[in-house]
DNA sequence: CCTTGACCTTCCAGTTACTGGAAACCCCAT
DNA sequence: ATGGGGTTTCCAGTAACTGGAAGGTCAAGG
């Protein structure tokens, strides 16, 4: 199959997938014309990597997961501890958009949002 | 004042002052010796932008709303939509990455986390 | 006067994970 | 042979800094 092939059957784009092959993710073959060529394994991982990217995982983490999920003699632990970071990364990052989020309502809230000047959103980034 | 002392006054990175310089989004003055001096104003404004930051605004945003901040002919109301869409894009950050935390801790949970490699995390990164 | 250390300056490169675009090659159908 | 749709590589740009190198400045101490 061919990379446009590849592309719509993973749902990921033509030139991501590139660049995956790029930063050594997948290693599809060559054609004699010079374009690659993807095995079923090559889908398979590409799936993997779309899925684990919808999950938030860094390329890095995807890296790490790929070659526990191609080494059979794994210990689940070493998924579970890559797991976990990421999970404690993303309930900070919800925190923060949380207050973020509770702040600017109360904010957005606040503001007349007429056609004077007067701005409690102003007011509270001019002031603290 | 020198970028040291307002970097400590404003809790920024000197980096980031001499970025924000770069971007255009403050002018300090210059001494003799070519070191940048600060006055209240700039010392105001980086404040600004530093909350402003910390409320996730982007600094295309900050831009705006410094701008609206020193008009005094403003309406409410463009501040008001300045904020609104940014809000909107957090909120929907917040569901994408509710989303993730509560498959991934359900992962992290039915993962054993142990010397075996059966793994549940790895099983669904591969069949989705 | 000299040195030392803490400032400050500019400039360049790297970060993350792509994305857009140009120039050129390949393949198939008319 | 020509047109359209694939594909290739390579280069640049994104957001908002951050790190580091090479070098100028200044005040204090000997």
């Amino acid at each position: 199959m061919n990379i446009g092939d590849i592309a719509k059957r993973t749902d990921l784009p033509a030139k991501t997938i590139r660049y995956y092959e790029d930063i050594g993710l997948i290693r599809p073959a060559r054609d004699a014309n010079g374009y690659r060529v993807f095995r079923e394994t090559d889908l398979h991982k590409l799936a993997f990597l779309g899925r684990a990217r919808a999950l938030g995982f860094t390329i890095e983490d995807c890296r790490t997961l790929l070659a526990l999920y191609e080494d059979e003699t794994r210990a689940s632990a070493d998924v579970r501890q890559v797991a976990k970071e990421h999970l404690a990364r993303i309930e900070e990052k919800l925190l923060q958009l949380q207050a973020m989020r509770d702040t600017l309502s109360d904010l957005v809230r606040a503001c007349a949002g007429d056609n004077r000047p007067d701005c409690p959103i102003l007011k509270d980034l001019a002031e603290g």
